[in-house]
DNA sequence: GATGTTAACTTAACATTGTTAAATCATGCT
DNA sequence: AGCATGATTTAACAATGTTAAGTTAACATC
């Protein structure tokens, strides 16, 4: 019973839906529950029709991963909010670990899995954009901390300080993510793991006080 | 033409030449390339072979992982002749990033996928053992510079410490593996980026030379 | 030395996957 | 009424991991 000529508005409503039954399999289940016919089944359309919305499996997932892109940048900019420079950026980064602790199938798909050359027009998240891009916000606090003169004097590329703070958060949620079953490592609590990388950045890369 | 009657030497010889397929199409191919198929046809075995010295692909994959651990442990033993503790430290670190760099696909196999629930009995390496367990190396050079009061006094846990500097080194490596060709970040220089979390390590943890 | 047992291996087959080509079916237009 | 068209499904294909059922050759035993 297909019935006909559906406006643009429908359609995307459709795209939405798969995305949402999609992204569902993938938080429970996990990523390898995600097949088409699996998908189709929970909102009773048949597998190919998936194909009508996304070109394969692929864009699917980038799709999914688009959308959580655009919530994590929202997540981020409720950190905006505190005042204090300094402050703001050790929040940003704490938020984003708990987005990775609390959606840990999306934080794989999104930053722990080969990007297949990822051509930036087939994304719908708008790069280099404040809204949207959760790295772009990063670079903005931490060209603030930089203007206010606040990073140690020997750090003098803002960019570079933006990487060396990814990298160190996400290595923290990333060996987590991937590692966190693993016996033989005698882990310390997350948290407390988070808080020393917190207190590495504070310790190697803000001034002292009295400096 | 099977001859008969294999001694279990040449039983772990030919478990061997069966990795040693596997690894050469991971690492050309990439990844998704280890079939079970096209691992048989390189050996001139049938597919069903495998399953008579591997329990699944899981196991294989998993072997192929084990045997790279212990590489990776043999190469990170070399920086461990350098006298110097916190040389030896640094040199630990960026041997471990270069191994990280070279071989790819096993470091995304290694650390950066999810094992499943991994049972270390099941695993060839002995764990908490210095010669085949990296992590176990990292403790032991962390303690030196530890026990020679070469931290700084804040830090009083050296397996935090330790699991501090794997996470960091792991971030920029991981990042650098997933995200290198993701044109909308202006990357610095992977190596630049190593060194300046080097740098972050030598501000944030080690005693100033005048303390 | 014939015979049967067994280890090593292969062939055939199955279920599941992503994906495409062909068919169906209902609606809107003329 | 009839037809064109878009939305959807059914049927089918190729590839994958994996298992069950053979096949073959070496060894042991009589």
């Amino acid at each position: 019973m297909p019935p006909k000529v559906k406006t643009e508005a429908e359609k995307q409503q459709i795209r939405t839906t798969i995305i949402d039954a999609a992204r569902e399999l993938f938080v429970n289940k996990g990523i390898e529950a995600v097949t088409m016919r699996s998908i189709a089944k929970r909102i009773g359309y048949s597998a190919t029709t998936i194909y009508l919305y996304f070109a394969d499996k692929e864009a699917l997932l980038r799709a999914i991963c688009d959308t959580d892109m655009l919530k994590l940048a929202a997540t981020l900019k409720e950190a905006m909010a505190i005042e204090d420079p300094v402050e703001r950026l050790l929040t940003f980064g704490h938020t984003y670990s708990l987005f990775s602790l609390a959606y840990p199938n999306h934080y794989r798909l999104m930053f722990m899995m080969p990007r297949p050359a990822h051509a930036p027009e087939s994304s719908s998240i708008i790069y280099n954009n404040f809204e949207q891009d959760a790295y772009c916000q990063l670079k903005a606090v931490v060209n603030e901390v930089y203007d206010a003169g606040l990073f140690k004097p020997e750090l003098n590329d803002p960019e570079l300080i933006a990487q060396t703070l990814w990298a160190g958060t996400h290595g923290v949620c990333a060996l987590h993510n991937t590692m966190a079953n693993d016996t033989w490592i005698n882990w310390r609590d997350i948290e407390t793991r988070l808080l020393a990388m917190r207190e590495l950045f504070i310790r190697g890369m803000l001034k002292e006080p009295n400096e």
